[in-house]
DNA sequence: CCAAAATGAATTTTT
DNA sequence: TTCATTTTGG
């Protein structure tokens, strides 16, 4: 990072940034689109920017709006420009995700959409149970209109900055026959009911207020003299409208993105809104970063090879000053376990020849392949971390803890209260809760204040009366301490009064010691914030968890999940069609989702700093059943020059460029069912495997069919083993239903799969 | 009401 | 195969 200086005493934020940077950085006022490739620092100029604009006066840190889309990136930012311009920007209040920010807009003006600025923020968990009921409601059969299909509607909705009354028939259909629309609709009016957001409401709202109330859209155009947006390429419509209609006045808007690196299409982004960013706002300026100051050139080259096959592209060079480095590898193994071995044996000798674990990732498409590793590593001892996952606040026990801090803190909550009602254990069943809804629901009331109210009454039994009663009076006792005590030790009491700990600390297991230290963690976390609305503020947007960083270990993630990192060494598994690019893709998306998965494929190959190593395996389990594949159209794709071939195999995985390369459509089996046919039957007739493949199996179907055909080593009569009821005889036998006559237990119907000849 | 048994689903997931 | 969720029977 070496650029002349422009002038000796120039400002410090400008040392280190070539001239791209620089242009980009001083280029303040009207529209400006910064096309940043992967490692082009990015960050480093949007900082510098940031504090440029400061630093010159030409605007107060509260006249800036930067929205980020993680809070991590928000941090970062924060962080750099901090140091940049010290204590000023404590005095940043609209440098934040798009949620946050959208988050604290709403709260000064939420009545005007009907909230109060209390309103609880629901993650997708309370969301589906709200859906739940609501189909309920209007007797849908669920089983046929999953409520998760219908909040990936509303959600897909919710970007496009469709309202319900903007859901035209055609869109309603998707859903239940046309009653989309309608759900919508009642899933809107429940949400103020209970005064709660969900997350596309957080931007949804404030734009409709932005469209709709000039003095509020007014209000904020004059407020931010300078708009800044970080990873554009992923912005959705709603997102786009929204930045839209803020910049209109004085069209001061940066935004910075790669086009190549758009992935997130599924949950809403369009790429068309960086593609047309000129026409969008005229007379923008274009800067591109391409200098790469992280990858060597046969790493660049390898991703630009791949990432040129796709079309509709804004276009970029990336190049780099860096020495010629090691060609990218590409290893054909056998089957999943050799591909864990493989990378685990070039692990160890990367550590042999002193290297360190943090400096390794693996990347996979897809969360289930990280297995196939973390067994491999267990057994050789291999240190590791797995990102991703369950995170910590999506836990059931602080999810528990959260719905009784959040139901002290706004008695309307009846998600949460549902979700606590019974926990722990307090003989409060369906039927009970069913009744409390009724009453809740003819009064028009929350079910705090329904609970309250038929404790009165006879119509419980004695004894779901007298539980009720004592959880009404604790809710109670709990709502007057929080206005005295601190919050952290609020909710330790309440976690001792209500059972919760007890019940814990009972169990005596592995597992309840270890969610009672996640109970302590989430009490030591509530420390750092003032009030308990803002800690709730804080796990409902902020839902990361930080930590463990510590130790040397080796990280095994997602592609997704690896976008704006970077390791030495990168080891990217199963790039087999089928799998990457992911089948599932190429059904449902075609084309268009093709070209996503193969920007994955370049993101995934720009994360490696020194040295890149892909694999494919020709033999892999999937679903308990040995599928035979062939490799990934993407490793065709690398251009030859920069890439160095290995196999495990005879043959060579030159056979399967060779095979990939004579076709004449690359595209033919997209959007084919289910892909196993074709391109394996090619595989094995090209000659490509020294061996017979284990087994191939028919797509799909055979699990099904296998399930219900029973086993052939049972027959009446035969002795065998449960695992819970012991030994038994066979009395009959109805395809994989077996009727056993236990020793102790007795006469049970049971599944065979859960038998064994004993 | 609860635990065991049966059933069903299985990319990616910044908030 | 392995998981989470729903159904069931005591």
């Amino acid at each position: 990072m070496t650029a002349p200086s422009l002038t000796p005493d120039e400002p410090a934020y400008l040392h280190g940034l070539n001239a791209p940077q620089r242009e980009a950085v001083l280029t303040t006022e009207g529209p400006l689109l910064v096309l940043a490739g992967a490692g082009t620092g990015k960050t480093a100029a949007l900082t510098a920017r940031l504090a440029h604009l400061v630093a010159t006066r030409r605007a107060f840190p509260s006249e800036i709006l930067s929205v980020t889309f993680t809070n991590k990136a928000a941090r970062e930012m924060r962080e750099r420009v901090g140091r940049m311009i010290g204590p000023a920007v404590e005095g940043m209040p609209w440098l934040g995700t798009f949620h946050s920010v959208g988050a604290k807009m709403l709260r000064r003006h939420a009545e005007l959409v009907g909230l109060q600025s209390n309103f609880t923020i629901l993650d997708t968990d309370d969301q589906l149970r709200l859906l739940k009921q609501l189909i309920q409601v209007e007797s849908i059969d669920e089983k046929r209109w999953p409520a998760r299909q219908l909040g990936g509607l509303i959600d897909r909705w919710k970007n496009r900055g469709m309202t319900p009354a903007e859901v035209d028939a055609g869109e309603s259909e998707h859903y239940a026959n046309g009653k989309g629309q309608k759900l919508y609709a009642a899933y809107q009016a429940r949400l103020l009911a209970l005064n709660a957001c969900d997350f596309g409401d957080l931007l949804l709202h404030m734009l409709t207020l932005l469209k709709t109330d000039r003095e509020v859209l007014a209000h904020y155009q004059q407020r931010f003299r300078y708009i800044m947006v970080d990873e554009y390429q992923d912005t959705n419509s709603s997102q786009y409208l929204w930045l839209r209609l803020l910049a209109q006045e004085r069209k001061n808007i940066c935004c910075v993105g790669d086009d190549d690196q758009s992935i997130y299409s599924w949950r809403g982004a369009e790429v068309a809104n960086i593609l047309r960013f000129e026409k969008d706002f005229p007379g923008a300026k274009i800067v591109k970063l391409e200098q790469n100051y992280r990858s060597t050139p046969h790493i660049l080259a390898a991703a630009s090879g791949v990432i040129a096959e796709n079309g509709g592209r804004l276009g970029k060079t990336l190049w780099t000053d860096e020495a010629e480095g090691e060609k990218v590898q590409v290893l054909g193994v056998w089957d999943g376990p050799e591909e864990a071995r493989r990378v685990g044996d070039e692990i160890e000798s990367h550590q042999r020849n002193g290297g360190t674990l943090d400096d390794v990732a693996i990347l996979v498409r897809a969360q289930h392949q990280t297995r196939e590793f973390e067994d491999r590593f267990i057994q050789i001892g291999m240190p590791y971390r797995i990102v991703g996952g369950f995170r910590f606040y999506e836990r059931a026990e602080i999810r528990d803890a959260l719905a009784y801090l959040r139901l002290v803190n706004q008695p309307a909550d009846d998600l949460a209260f549902e979700r606590i009602i019974n926990v722990p254990k307090r003989g409060l069943g369906d039927k009970a809760v069913e009744k409390l809804h009724r009453l809740a629901r003819a009064e028009g009331i929350p079910l705090t204040f329904a609970a309250a109210r038929i404790i009165d009454t006879d119509e419980l039994t004695p004894q779901a009366r007298r539980a009720l009663g004592n959880f009404v009076g604790d809710l109670a006792r709990w709502r007057d301490k929080a206005a005295q005590l601190p919050h952290p030790e609020l909710a330790r009491q309440i976690l001792d009064e209500s059972g919760y700990t007890t019940v814990l600390q009972a169990e005596r297991t592995v597992e309840a010691s270890g969610r009672l230290e996640n109970l302590n963690e989430l009490v030591r976390a509530m420390e750092e914030y003032e009030t308990l609305g803002a800690f709730l503020e804080h796990v409902s947007l902020v839902m990361d968890n930080e930590a463990q960083a510590d130790e040397r270990k080796v990280t095994i993630m997602t592609i997704h999940a690896a976008k704006g990192l970077e390791f030495d060494t990168v080891f990217l598994a199963g790039w087999e069609e089928g799998i990457f690019p992911s089948q599932r893709a190429l059904d449902e998306g075609g084309l268009a989702s093709l070209e996503e998965e193969r920007r994955l494929a370049y993101v995934a190959i720009t994360r490696a700093r020194r040295k890149c190593v892909i694999l494919h395996a020709a033999n892999r389990r999937i679903y308990g059943q040995w599928t035979s594949s062939i490799p990934s159209r993407f490793v065709g794709e690398l251009p030859r020059a920069h890439v160095d071939e290995e196999s495990s195999m005879s043959g060579g995985a030159s056979l399967w460029r060779a095979n990939w390369s004579e076709r004449a459509d690359p595209f033919a089996d997209v959007g084919r069912g289910t892909g196993r046919g074709p391109g394996w039957q090619r595989a094995q007739q090209a000659g490509a495997f020294s061996r017979e493949p284990v087994r191939v199996v028919e797509a799909r179907g055979s699990a099904v069919s296998l399930g219900n055909k029973g086993r052939d080593d049972m027959s009446v009569g035969l002795r065998v083993f449960h695992q819970k009821f012991g030994y038994g005889t066979v009395a009959e036998i109805e395809g994989n239903k077996l009727e056993i006559d236990f020793e102790t237990a007795g006469r049970k119907r049971v599944m065979d799969s859960f038998v064994s000849p004993g």
